[in-house]
DNA sequence: ATCGCTTCTTGATCTGCATCAAGGAACAGC
DNA sequence: GCTGTTCCTTGATGCAGATCAAGAAGCGAT
């Protein structure tokens, strides 16, 4: 059980609440480690944990009858999520999968629940979480409708890159099956994209990624 | 003024706040009307209020650099948007603009975060509005990446009809380029989709819905 | 290193939708 | 009713990205 204090008490949920009472809650909490690609929870399951990324990546989807799924959210280590239920609801909205693999910490949905009455500054947690969530869902749906593949892509590299730096090289977080999906492309696409990035100064190889101009790469978006 | 107060109190965001505390809010709350295809507000602009929409619609919409823009959401009356301000953030997210006309009520940001000081039930209302606006900005990134804009426009239209109903009538409650809007589409490709439903039972005569089978129209979501 | 598996890339094809352009229907004002 | 305007539809075309199929590269295990 690796550092389990430390990030939980970080928690943007459990700001404001007493310590001593943190403490108990991360003593309740439950903890699951998942290998690649294993189910965490099922879309419309009733729903009894709200989850905390440990380690690793967290895809949230969505299915459709024909069995085909859509990503609608990579939740990364300190990301909350199932957080909606707090205000009601009784189902899971979304499946979540374990990305390359993941450790995730389970709350107890009626012991948030008394917690939050007793602490209402718990709510004024949820929102803020929940804002973050719900401006990053509105940013998909108007990048997917007005952005390219490439756009995209070249989005996602430069929210990758310190605003400051003029040239810079990092990994990929995961796999680019999992980014694929986050974009809503299929694997094809973001290879073809990352193809179509190189006279922008990308360079792709395995999971490192070279930008070699943030500028020309930001004029790309 | 019309109706002012009968849908003002009955706000989702002001639930479980002292009566005469929501009618003095009530009070300091500015209206404002607005033509069609009017300008609310203006996405980026410092935030001072959240509204609420008393009569008619209104569009949520993000905009690239290049000046076309996306539709995120379409609020009807009784819908608040800009609730997610009371949790920080100075800015608004989004542009908002009338759609065939709308009325809407406009609450001072600084009233509200110290009224939700004061009952921390508040922030509990607006998690829950949040909610129901992040589920349904997760189920429309999931319906633009899994379904087929014929799709789509069964699942609104099924939307639109009583559960129970075999066959229906209605009006589409705006002008069918805001539907499309709304659904991710071109109008173009909402009058096709209308076509291709045809051997649905659907029959649309200007603003009027026939669907002959809702369970036939069910099964082409 | 070599093997074997997984992940990624590249190419070919096909579908869905945007876009452009023009014709037709609804509707408000007179 | 007519007339002008707005809104919607239909057709033609083009492009972006999904899908299918096969080959290449990465990577862990031996």
């Amino acid at each position: 059980m690796l550092a389990k204090n430390p990030i939980l008490l970080r928690s943007d949920l459990f700001d404001g609440v007493n310590q001593v009472t943190v403490e108990e809650l991360a003593a309740a909490a439950q903890f699951q480690t998942f290998a690649p690609d294993e189910r965490i929870v099922a879309e419309g399951q009733p729903a009894a944990f709200v989850y905390r990324v440990m380690n690793g990546f967290v895809r949230l989807s969505k299915s459709e009858s024909g069995g085909r799924e859509a990503d609608i959210c990579v939740c990364e280590p300190g990301d909350t999520f199932g957080e909606y239920l707090l205000s009601g609801g009784g189902a899971y909205a979304y499946s979540a999968w374990s990305a390359d693999g993941a450790e995730v910490a389970l709350f107890e949905l009626s012991d948030l629940r008394t917690l939050a009455d007793q602490y209402p500054v718990m709510h004024r947690n949820g929102m803020r979480i929940m804002t973050r969530h719900l401006l990053g869902a509105m940013d998909c749906i108007a990048g997917d409708r007005l952005h390219t593949a490439t756009q995209r892509v070249a989005n996602y590299l430069v929210s990758r890159c310190p605003a400051s730096a003029s040239h810079v090289t990092f990994r990929l977080p995961y796999r680019k099956r999992i980014l694929a999906g986050k974009l809503g492309l299929a694997p094809e696409a973001l290879s073809r994209a990352f193809a179509a990035l190189v006279p922008a100064g990308v360079e792709v190889r395995g999971r490192t990624v070279l930008v070699g101009s943030v500028d020309l790469l930001r004029k790309a978006c």
